[in-house]
DNA sequence: CTATTATATTCTATTTTTCTAATATTATAA
DNA sequence: TTATAATATTAGAAAAATAGAATATAATAG
């Protein structure tokens, strides 16, 4: 599935939360629940669509599905989501009070 | 903004393309017109959107907004969307054919 | 001044996403 | 067998995101 698909996907907070949760290891649907303010079908719900992403997989144990991530890329994007960055990316010249500046391409006029 | 929100943010293929460009440098909107395929208003919501999460800014030139990229989170994700990588994580030990096997954690029964 | 260029804003219909409720399935325990 | 535990599926209402159209603003050229 194309990334901007996957992107959409993490980018809620209960799936985040599953995803963080299942970078720390295999978890079942009832664990994932306990830590989860939202019900059983909702998570059920954000499971299979992760899943169909390709995102996540499951085996059986007994009457037990045990969900891992899958996804290599979506593990190095919940690492650069907890990381720490600088406020800002160094800027363009531009006057930093009025910021007025000149635009560096070529226009008609 | 809070990362799951810029996630959101950036989960779209209009305002994706629209940080590509600009992580190669500065563009006024006339100049992101040329190689979107939308609307002059959708393009400056876009924008918008993105300004008000912080994630760029611009200065004035004149009648041209010249828009820049500011969140180093985003060209950070910017970068991982664009890498590549294995098809999956190494998963957890279960039958390669059947997929069943030991769930790891505690349970009740 | 007035026209034009560059861009933003507002309103709105449409589409998409999300969640809840109800029900179904499946494996095991009793 | 039947009950129950673990999980999935479906349907539909509600909320949010999206894009188009029309209009507004602001700077400059003429």
């Amino acid at each position: 599935m194309a990334r901007i698909e996957i992107l959409k996907l993490v980018a809620h907070p209960a799936r985040i939360a599953i995803l963080e949760e299942l970078s720390k290891g295999v978890k079942c649907v009832t664990d994932l629940q306990d830590f989860l303010e939202i019900s059983q079908s909702n998570i059920s719900q954000h499971l299979s669509a992760l899943r169909h992403a390709g995102v996540i997989d499951y085996f059986v144990d007994g009457r037990l599905r045990c969900y891992f991530l899958k996804s290599p890329f979506v593990l190095e994007l919940l690492g650069i989501i907890r990381k720490d960055y600088p406020s800002a990316l160094e800027g363009p010249e531009c006057c930093p009070v009025t910021k007025k500046g000149k635009y560096p391409g070529t226009r008609k006029n």
